[in-house]
Order: C-alpha cells, then structure tokens, then sequence
DNA sequence: GACCTGCTGCGGTGTG
C-alpha cells in the first residue's frame, strides 16, 4: 500500500519539476512505517515537504476512497515555528500540497496575529493543519474542553528544534507534548532541526519517553553547499586599531563590496552598531539613499515587514540588520553577507552566510569585517570549523520550575489535572525525567497554598483541589494566567512615534530618561527630535541635525563558543609553530611578534600569564581564550584565592581571550600560581564565595518570577512598569531567601546562574585544561597586543569619552617607542 | 570632532 502512496508523491513532485531528495523519500518512508524522529535539514532544503507530505499521504493511504471528499476530517497535523513569520512558508509550501493532492483540507494559523473570530471559527471546527507557536499550543491548553480539539491529531511537528530546544521555549513544548500524548496514544512526534554539536541530545529532548519507548528514524540531509570566508583587511596592519568594536576604519571597503554586489545584508553584533553603520554607510556613499535599509529587533514589526519585502523583491542594494535576519523569509535575491564583528559562534556564522548563495549550487560567500586586529584570527578559526564541520551545541534547559509550574496552571486553568497522571507525564520529558516525590508535593502545595512563605495570602493561592482533580476556580486568576502564557521576559521599553502617531519602534526608558526635549537622537536610521514623554511613549519629530546620540539597548552578552575558543587556540598554535597558513595569520604576523617579543606567544600547551606594573597599578593579565562568561568567574575565583594569601583588592576586566586583574598594591602572582591558585580543589566552594552569587540570581530570578507567575506583567497596553516588577520580584527573592531556602524557585535561580552565567561545566574544562598546560608568567615592560584590549575595555567602563582617547592616545604612543 | 557594544523570539479575556 505504502509504495502506491509514494507513487502519488512522486507524481507530484514531477508535476512540479521538482525532483525529491533523498532525504525527502527517506522521510516519507520513515513516517508511513510509523515512527517518531528527527530531520535534520538545512534552510531552503526543502524540509517542510519532507513531512507535510507523509502526514498526507497517510491520510490518503487512510481513507483511500474518500480522500477528496470527506470533509471536517479534524485536527490532523500541528506545525510549531519558532518564528510567526515562518508561518506564512509553511502555509505556502502546505496550500501547494493540498491543492494538488486534491484534498479538502483547511490551514489553520493560531499565533497573535489571529483574531478572535478565526480562534472562535478554529475551535469549533478544528482546521486539518495548524500551524503555531509554543505560546499558542500552550494558550490552546488552557482553553475548556481541549482534548476534543486534539482528539484526530497524527503528528505535532516542531520545526527548527534546535532553535527552540536551547531555550526556555523548548521545556513548554517538551511539556505540551507530555500531555498530547495521553490525549493521543498514537501521536507521532517529529522535529526538524539544523545541524548541531549534540543532536542526540535534541532527539531525546524532543522525544522525551518516546525516545526509549517507541521506534524513531534520523533522517540526514548530507546537502553540501559550498561556503567561502573572505576577510576585509586595511591596506597595512597599523591602520588596524588593537581594540574596539565598532569596525568603522572599514567602512570604505565595505562600502565598495556593497557598490559591486547586487544585494547585500550587513550583520552586525549590536543594534547601536547597526544605527552606527546605516549612518556612516549613507554619509560616505549618498547613492546608496533610498536603497538601503536597516533592520533590528527593535524596529516596528511594520518597518521591518517593508523591510523584508522589498528585500525580497530585490528592490534593495544593501541591509545592514542584526540577528533579526538570521531567521525567517528567505530571500533569494541576497547575494553577499557581511559579517562586522567577530560572530562568536560557528553556528551564527554559517546561519548568516547562507543567507547568500540560495540558487542550487551557488556558492555562499560571507565577508568577515574584523573590528580590531586579533579578530582577525576568527575568520581563520571559522574557516578551520568549515572544514572539520564543528558546530556548537544547544544545552536544553534541565529542572525549570518556572516552566513547569506555568504550565501547570495552563492545565488547571483548563480542564484541571489529576496529579498522579500528570507527575507520569512530566517525568516522561527529558526536562523534569528526575522531579522527585518531594518536589512534586511541594509545587503542588506552592500552587494550592503558597508554599511556606506565601500560605497567608490568598493570592497565591492560585489553584485548589476538588475530587482529586487540581483548578483553577477564580475567573480573574484564569484570565490573568492566560495573558501571561510565554517564557519570554522582555525588558521595559519606551514606544518611539512621530507627533502623527506613526510608531517606530522601541527604546529603552534608561536612554530616554537621560535626554531632554530638543535633543536629537539616531534611530530606525533617521535622525529623531525628542519633543516629549507622554505616557510611556517617546513622541519625535524628524530633525535636520547632522548628528545626533545613538540609543544603546541592554541584551544579551554573548560569550565566544566554547568551539570556537578552542578554534582560535588552535589557530595561535599554528602560529606559534610557523605552520600558518591563512592570509589572515600572514597579516598579523607583525602583531604576533611584538606579542612574542614583549611577552610570549602561547601555543596549545602553554597557559600565559602577564605581569606588570603601569601608572594605573599592577595588572596580571591571563589568557584562557574560553569566552568572557568564563573569564569573568575564573577572574573572580583567581582574584578571591590570591586574598586568601594576602589581603588585596582588584578591579576586574575580560574579553573574550582573557582577563585582568589591576590592583594598586603588588600582586603575589608567583606565590599564586605556586599555590594553585587555577586548580579545581574546592572549585565549586570558592566559586561561591568569590562572585556575588546571591546578586547574580537574584537578578536571574526576575524572569523566573514572570514566567512561574508570581509577579503579574500587566495587562495589554497596561503593562506593570519595570521598577514595580522588578520590586517585587526582589520581594519574593528575598523573602524566598531569607525563609524558605528549599524553595524550588529559588534554587533554579542559582542554578541557571552556574549553569548558563557563570558555564561552570565549561569553566570546570577550561581548569582542567590549564592544569595541564605549562604556566608561562611574563614581565613585559609595556601593555602587550593581547592586554591591550581588554585593558581598554575597563578603562571605558570607568571614564569619560574623552578621558578615555587620552589614555588609549597615551598608551598608542607608547607602543610606538618600542 | 572623535568616539561609539551587547541578539533573537511570543503573548495580550473565555465561557455559558
């Protein structure tokens, strides 16, 4: 039976003058036998057809005679994107499918664009496929009578696992399949994921009981495609600045890519430097106006909408964007990448250079623009990663309370759950596998009383029990709960709108604050007038000024990969054995021997440490090359141990290679390192007693307080502002702290401090690594090339603009003397 | 006038 199906495939795909790969057939195959399993497939591969096909052939293969005439079949198939925008491709490639199948199946989009009506009409009469977002499945959760709406369902789909799997967002769909696959005994669970370090890891996350329980396929796409890195380099080494991040000196030579290319995306790492490059691109080359655009998560959704359209129609030269073009629309016409920064991972590097190249065949070509000189070695690592094929890993989230006590409510929220059936399925999910009897009581009594801290006010006491059946009874509680479904805490922000109303975009409140009406300010690549605050929304009008400030957004502080550390490594250590050969490591060959001549140049086996005294004090300077998250605990753990010894203060600075320890008296870096002062004995103990952990998770258990739905995040268009939030998520850490230790909240805190702050498994490697490498301590007379950076990175901490070019001036010069 | 650090993603009243 199962090969006049395939017939049917086959056809189609003729019909379309399209032939399958065989990743697809192999898919196809794998699914009409049965199974469980995981895709893993590239973008523009074709993916989406690798599944939505056998879900319809099954159902062909099902009712073979009615096929195109039964109609209201049911909820057949879920589709989650990470992405609402991805939503509209699926649909696409899904619209194509039915109708030349001939089926009458209806597509069913359930996101935050869909309006009350459509949900009303979906409920009632469930469309064949749904495609949505872990947000939506789990909005459906908490809505009454739910098993009915799932009740026909095949198969949940979760498209780009391995974007979903790293994050929060993940455990939720962990958990909503937990509960689909009592409502549906026969669910078919498959992933779609693109290459990475651990995807066995992703299989068992995704499947979670499934994984020991029920047959699975892996199904690879072996799809090469061709990928070439080219540095952007000055003219001469010394136009190359030793620190900075911004890349302007390379402006020129970005701008003359941009002349002789089609279509460009400029990625950069920051969204201030994407304003910074817009601005600067558009002074040096006026040409470009009216073809050029920028794109950012902060942007309005209708800006960026034109945005991707018209890059789509190949109406535009050049973008220059952030991340927030890694995913989503596909755009053919793109036809060079640039990279401004090192992009700190493999994985978002080979993400972005796919965004060129797409025609069958083509060759990706990615430009990497380094913005101070040893970056350069990043290009040269990258490269290494393409050929030995590294990619980094996605560590899913493990014990996340927050999330589950969430979802826990989505259910009493619902229908109730009876709690020894829902204890079996959470620990069928990979994430709550090891929830303890203990564990399980005590978030049932959080839920029911409050715990012990909270058990005397009503408030808290969210959820009741009734004939063994958990509830949520207060209506208010319910409609609370339901508007706060997600694990994604945004920080507060200000609306940026024209006088007409026309909204832009977001800014943070912490910049405004410090603006006055009059002040000009950079953004959506306009220059802006601030004419008031009002209500939380920045009201602008267009200036003519040349100039203005350009707004800086509080993100994430993404670390080098542990991958790619150790890439660079490596890299250094082809230098160091004259074994070189990347054009890169030929143009810093100067750099690395004034490194060497002043220092040393440490070479896989060696560990560098620097000591030396300057105006400023006495700087050990050391250099793991493990990324900055690292660094900042082994600092800290360093900076704590030598106390130990002597009673002695430092401040603190780190990069990505290393890290600096200043302090105004001697430092004992002998004495130290003699008494191991980098060894693992008491490694967790000292860590503890080093960084302020307690403020580190602190400020981790404000999302932890939003997502379990301790504190209330407003309702929309009244949000709760972001001082009360973050007050009473304090509240709640403190009085968490002070009396109820046990506290499950409270210790996801602190885990998720070790585990995704200070990377403690990777500091563990990293300490390990050193312990046996050979500690090289030198005594250059001046800053090295290597310190230089991440000294001038402290120094812009502390001071002043201008203080700071006075120093970076004063230390250039001298350089020059040696 | 020189100098500019810090990504992305979702959701936003259901029920009788």
């Amino acid at each position: 039976m199962s090969v006049e199906v395939l017939k049917i495939a086959k056809d189609w795909f003729s019909a379309q003058g399209w032939r399958p790969f065989p990743f697809q057939e192999e898919s196809w195959q794998a699914y009409l036998d049965g199974g469980s399993g995981l895709v893993n497939a590239p973008t523009g591969s074709g993916k989406t057809y690798s599944l939505l096909m056998p879900v319809m052939l099954e159902y062909i293969r099902r009712h073979p005679d009615d096929y195109k005439t039964r109609r209201n079949a049911g909820l057949q198939a879920i589709w989650i994107t990470p992405i609402r925008a991805l939503s509209k491709e699926i649909e696409l490639s899904a619209r194509r499918l039915i109708d030349g199948l001939e089926l009458p199946w209806r597509i069913g989009v359930r996101s935050g664009d869909t309006s009350t009506k459509e949900r009303a009409a979906q409920r009632s009469k469930p469309p064949e496929l749904l495609i949505t977002t872990p947000e939506s499945l789990h909005l459906l959760l908490a809505s009454k009578g739910y098993a009915d709406f799932f009740k026909e369902l095949k198969i949940l789909v979760a498209d780009e696992w391995h974007e979903l799997m790293g994050s929060k967002r993940g455990v939720q769909v962990e958990l909503a399949l937990s509960r689909l696959k009592t409502v549906v005994p026969a669910l078919k669970v498959w992933g779609i994921s693109a290459t990475i370090g651990n995807m066995d890891e992703a299989l068992q996350a995704l499947l979670g009981n499934y994984y020991h329980e029920r047959p699975y396929s892996v199904i690879r796409a072996d799809l090469h495609k061709e990928i070439e890195v080219i540095s952007v380099m000055p003219d001469t080494l010394e136009r190359m600045p030793w620190a900075g991040h911004l890349g302007i000196v390379l402006l020129e030579k970005v701008i003359e890519i941009v002349r002789n290319s089609k279509t460009t995306l400029i990625f950069t790492n920051t969204r201030s430097f994407a304003e910074i490059w817009y601005q600067k691109m558009l002074d040096k080359a006026p040409e470009l106006s009216g073809l050029m655009a920028m794109h950012h998560g902060s942007i309005s959704q209708e800006l960026r909408n034109w945005v991707e359209e018209q890059l789509h129609l190949g109406k535009l030269k050049a973008v220059v964007c952030t991340s927030s073009l890694d995913l989503g629309v596909d755009f053919r016409p793109v036809e060079t990448v640039v990279q401004v920064g090192g992009p700190k991972g493999v994985a978002r590097f080979l993400q972005r250079a796919g965004r060129s190249g797409h025609q069958p065949g083509a060759v990706s070509r990615i430009y990497f623009v380094p913005t101070h000189s040893l970056e350069l070695i990043e290009a040269a690592a990258i490269r290494e990663a393409i050929v030995r094929k590294v990619v980094e890993d996605r560590l899913p989230y493990l014990r996340s309370f927050d999330v589950l006590m969430q979802y826990l409510v989505t259910l009493a929220v619902s229908d109730g759950f009876e709690p020894d059936t829902t204890l079996a399925e959470i620990r069928g999910t990979f994430s709550f596998g090891s929830v303890t009897d203990d564990e399980w009581h005590w978030m049932l009594n959080f839920l029911t009383h409050g715990g012990d801290s909270l058990q005397a006010y009503d408030e808290y006491r969210k959820v009741v029990l009734q004939n063994g059946i958990y509830r949520v009874e207060n209506r208010a509680i319910a409609m609370r709960h339901r508007l706060s479904i997600g694990t994604i805490v945004s920080d507060s922000s200000m609306h940026v709108k024209f006088l007409s109303g026309k909204y832009l975009g977001t800014i943070e409140e912490y910049f405004i604050t410090r603006m006055s009406p009059g002040d000009v300010f950079w953004f959506a690549g306009r220059n802006l007038e601030l004419v008031r605050v009002k209500d939380m929304v920045a009201q602008v009008r267009k200036s003519n000024k040349k100039s203005g400030r350009v707004p800086s957004w509080q993100g994430g502080r993404m670390p080098l990969s542990s991958q790619m550390s150790e890439l660079i490594r490596n890299k250094l250590d082809e230098v160091v054995r004259g074994v070189e050969h990347d054009e890169e490591l030929t143009f810093l060959k100067p750099l690395f021997d004034l490194q060497r001549q002043r220092s040393h140049l440490p070479g896989a086996g060696d560990f560098l440490v620097e000591y030396f005294e300057s105006d400023e004090g006495y700087h050990v300077i050391m250099y793991p090359f493990e990324g900055r998250f690292v660094h900042e605990g082994i600092a800290a753990l360093v900076a704590y141990r030598i106390a130990q010894i002597q009673p002695i203060t430092f401040s603190i600075a780190m990069n990505d290679y290393g890290f600096e320890l200043l302090s105004d008296q001697p430092i004992p870096i002998e004495e130290a390192l003699e008494t191991d002062v980098l060894g693992t004995t008491d490694l967790l103990k000292d860590i503890q007693a080093s960084v302020n952990s307690t403020e580190m998770a602190r400020r981790k258990f404000r999302d932890i307080a939003a997502i379990s739905g301790l504190v209330f995040k407003g309702y929309p268009g009244k949000p709760v502002k972001d001082r009360h939030l973050q007050s009473s998520s304090q509240l709640f850490f403190n009085v968490f702290h002070d009396y109820e230790g046990h506290n499950l909240l409270l210790r996801q805190a602190y885990e998720e401090v070790m585990d995704f702050q200070l990377e403690e498994a990777r500091l563990r490697r990293a300490l390990d690594r050193i312990a046996r490498q050979k500690i090289m301590i030198t005594y250059p007379p001046k800053p090295t090339p290597f310190a230089f950076p991440i000294m001038v990175d402290r120094m812009r901490e502390k001071l002043t603009t201008e203080k700071i070019e006075d120093r970076i001036r004063k230390m250039v010069v001298e350089y020059d003397e040696s």
